[in-house]
DNA sequence: AAGCACTTTCTTAAAATAGTGG
DNA sequence: CCACTATTTTAAGAAAGTGCTT
């Protein structure tokens, strides 16, 4: 004899526990929402949650990649003047260890280092989520 | 084996949606 | 259109299960 649902206010889960429970249940959810409108109207979708762990969760129709790239316009060319990715491509040219004559300037490479890093951790784990999906469907 | 980070199952009530009559 | 009801879906709480890494 359990409870049921009860109400609850929508703020910040106190407990870790009940965070981490709450986004396994409510992240399902929104997938599925998320599909649903696929379904419906053939908009494509993109939805990325990050767990109170910090591991990235993707869900997308087509699919999440297909979505990004075409929301970034990665295989077009002249529209790609970000300006961050414009920045990020000057620190990768401009910044090696040897060229480093500090402390400081190590420092600098070394959180450019983890900032790649966890560009290619986020993109590896969504691949993978986007497998184990494509396994479920 | 222990621990972590979820994930699922069950019961049940809240919330959303569909259906109906005025 | 709106109020009301009936049906369906969603998710909280509690507890147990899963898969991976250490």
């Amino acid at each position: 004899m359990g409870t049921g649902k009860r109400k609850i206010e929508i703020k910040r889960r106190e407990k870790e526990e009940q965070r981490m429970v709450t986004f396994s249940k409510r992240r399902k959810g929104l997938f599925k929402k998320a599909h649903e409108l696929h379904c419906l109207t053939g908009a494509d979708i993109a939805v990325v949650a990050f767990s109170p762990a910090g591991r990235p969760y993707t869900h997308g129709d087509p699919s999440f990649d297909a979505t990004i790239d075409k929301y970034f316009n990665i295989n077009g060319r002249e529209s790609n003047n970000n300006a961050e990715m414009i920045k990020m491509r000057s620190w990768l040219e401009g910044l090696k260890v040897e060229a480093c004559e500090s402390v400081d300037d190590l420092v600098l490479v070394k959180n450019l280092v983890e900032e790649i890093r966890n560009k290619v951790l986020f993109r590896v784990l969504s691949m993978e989520e986007d497998f184990v999906g494509s396994l479920l469907a």
